[in-house]
DNA sequence: TTGGAATGTCAACAAGGCTGACATATTCTA
DNA sequence: TAGAATATGTCAGCCTTGTTGACATTCCAA
């Protein structure tokens, strides 16, 4: 801890400008965009969105997720990722099954061409993000990750640390 | 430099796991969404959006800047951009001025009641991105800033940097 | 066994992207 | 100076992805 501010009680009382932070706003601005371009292009080629691609990740992240977790995850409405659910199960990438306890409940799984396409778009998101640590620096990247953990909502926070370290 | 890698080069060789990296993937969605949460709400409140918070904001950054410009930094068709301008304009918020020079330009600034919603929105941004910078300490904040930058597109990279060190 | 809660589907609407075509004013250039 | 190029605005229409409302099915508890 401590570098460019005097710290007093046990965190760290940093001291930052109006400029900082803005720099910091602008900085992840523009950085999300290049965080999607690549998925994107390869989202478009094939007609889907960027929302066909959470849900795809998120699928295969946990597979036999419900959409009702899937919903509180993605944090949209049922009737919006209904609407991308269909088609990813009409163009066979994902696979729905009804719950064996409860059958209110679909169980969502990727198929082969499922996964295809989940590679193909997460090996594109983590050359880039390969190449912005490697460019940072390994200090760097784990600062990185402890803004961006502290900038999320606590709901959000909980689904993350969910995921984390499940080793897949 | 140096830390859970055998440094080769005069860079760092880091060693990234596939799991290292789809945390950070993680980490920057879930972020994202913490990260433009308190503007949304401003912004739902008075019938706004997302578009209109970036308009605002870059018109704020740079008082005068042809609507071209302003095209290129947010990466829109100009029929986007100009629908949300011409609300802006209608509603009082920006005042649109053909060029002295070039008659063909419109500078764009913020009136005195865009700025006040400016300042409400951006007064919110900081707040959060304060918590988290506070949150993770100042080596974090560095390393964030890094990262960050080594992830954009080499386009956006250059209208970051024109805007960088500009104190307003 | 029945009424409420949970889950998911269908329909319709809005915001904000996009393309294409075109008008206007202005500036630059051959 | 005529014509090309530039900067902006506008109309029309499309798509994705959000939204709300209405409804069907299933489960569970009183």
């Amino acid at each position: 801890m401590a570098e460019g501010t005097a710290p007093k009680g046990g965190q760290a009382l940093l001291f930052l400008t109006d400029e900082q932070l803005r720099k910091g706003i602008e900085a992840m601005f523009f950085a999300y965009r290049g965080f999607t371009a690549d998925p994107d292009r390869i989202l478009a080629e094939k007609d889907y969105g960027r929302a066909h691609h959470r849900a795809i990740h998120f699928i295969n992240r946990s597979p036999g997720t419900t959409v009702n977790n899937l919903l509180s995850i993605l944090g949209v409405t049922k009737q919006s990722l209904n609407r991308v659910l269909r088609t990813l199960v009409e163009d066979g990438l994902v696979r729905s099954e009804v719950g064996r306890q409860d059958k209110r409940e679909r169980h969502l799984y990727l198929t082969e061409a499922g996964m295809a396409l989940e590679r193909e778009l997460s090996d594109a998101q983590r050359d880039r993000m390969r190449a912005a640590y490697r460019a940072a620096g390994s200090e760097a990247v784990a600062g990185f990750r402890r803004v961006l953990e502290a900038m999320m909502d606590d709901s959000m926070r909980r689904h993350y640390e969910a995921l984390r370290d499940r080793p897949k």
